[in-house]
DNA sequence: GGGCCGCTTCGGCGGCGCGCGAAGCCGCAC
DNA sequence: GTGCGGCTTCGCGCGCCGCCGAAGCGGCCC
């Protein structure tokens, strides 16, 4: 049973306005530099930088250096399952209606969604083990490669490998915020997404003014389904 | 969708020790006095006080007057939830192992516990409800009444009906934390929950050092959930 | 009615922590 | 190497909020 005291202390962390306001971008699921959380809290850069050492301390975010930037993601889903039921709770404080997600990000969200230009949910993490665990994708330096099987078959879904290639990293890791596995990012996750969507097997769901999320959801037309089940044994059902 | 500013309210609401141990203690689903709640905070009166106005202002807390006591509990269920999950990360922030439930008022806690001498839960409610609509109990200025078919059946259970007539009430309504709906207390209450115990129909769980409301739990034995569906229809697993 | 008791309101004190600017560190680009 | 830009650490000021004692209000009991 947690102490009182390390309740209170998390508690703390979610009292602040700056602070709450980067989780709250950060529940996207996107990994996010300090300057782009410090311009959406608006605060200066040094007070962001105490925010996020705090929230790293707490546990709250996880943080991954890549070159001068360091990006920030929240730590796990419990913290996404928590900062839901808190804003439940204000809601109906507030006065409104009392439903039960206050959230959009619910389970529509962790199946399929684009992060960055990429394929993240559970669309995303089952491509990347499928692709892997297949060896269409092998490890290289730095990320993976592509086999020659793997190259030939992704080719036939129309995916340009050409210009993947062109891409500063090929293929690498990007770890799954709702699902806590890896997807598949770089510009080869990029020709899959673009792939996928031009050829109307994946659809994006409507922008709404209500729900700055809604923009990156996707999801699979009955076509796609049956293009992921046949070529990546995938069901989004399951 | 609730406003950032809403949010660190409530998050501040429960940043506190003072306020969260009070808002803990009343996880348990009892109705407390402010007195009582000053106590276990630790806390000065006056300022237990301050603290209970500012959670029933943010919508934490409802607050029942009964002559000179102020009883509190906790306004919803949404309440207890969002608990629960700030309460499981802050357990995993404290390195503890990523346990799902961080509290141990689940499922089996809703079913069937004691509130105060009476019973509380689904089991609470249920026989609230099969009570009254089936006018065994017919309402009576400050709470119920037994018709004669009601006695009559009661009395056939083993209830000492002379010993909750001397109580200082006889059969008043309590609102069931968990259910949202009215259980049976005053004299009849707990005249029902002793005999269910005394002939062996409920069984108490064994007290447990590490959680505190172990010792109020309870389970219907297998001929108690026969009693229970023969004599009032209850059916606990549904 | 008198006294007690539970609870609230008021006023003043003290401390935590949020905020920023200035300065320093480090990786990258030219 | 040199310069730039993202990020962190340091130091300080200020405001908010929790804390209590004293006093006031209202219900209850003898």
């Amino acid at each position: 049973m947690p102490s009182l005291a390390g309740f209170t202390a998390t508690a703390a962390l979610l009292a602040d306005p700056a602070r709450s306001a980067m989780l709250h971008a950060l529940l996207g699921g996107e990994a996010l530099t300090a300057g782009e959380l410090a311009r959406i809290a608006g605060i200066a850069p040094p007070t962001a930088s105490g925010h996020l050492a705090q929230l790293l301390a707490g546990g709250l975010v996880a943080v991954h250096r890549q070159g001068r930037h360091r990006y920030h993601r929240l730590a796990s889903e419990e913290v996404a399952a928590a900062l839901e039921a808190l804003g439940c709770l204000a809601a109906l404080a507030d006065g409104a209606a009392p439903r039960r997600r206050a959230w959009p990000h619910g389970e529509a969200f962790r199946t399929a969604r684009l992060c960055y230009d990429h394929l993240a949910g559970r669309l995303g993490v089952g491509l990347h083990a499928r692709l892997t665990a297949g060896a269409w994708l092998v490890p290289a330096p730095g990320g993976w490669r592509l086999s020659g099987e793997g190259a030939q078959r992704l080719a036939a879904l129309g995916l340009d490998l050409d210009a993947a290639r062109r891409a500063r990293r090929f293929a690498c890791d990007c770890m799954d915020w709702s699902e806590r596995r890896p997807h598949l990012a770089g510009g080869l996750g990029r020709a899959l997404a673009q792939a996928l969507l031009r050829q109307g097997w994946l659809r994006r769901a409507a922008p709404r003014a209500d729900d700055p999320f809604a923009r990156r959801r996707l999801a699979p037309t009955p076509e796609g389904a049956r293009v992921l089940r046949e070529a990546f044994g995938l069901d989004l059902a399951a």
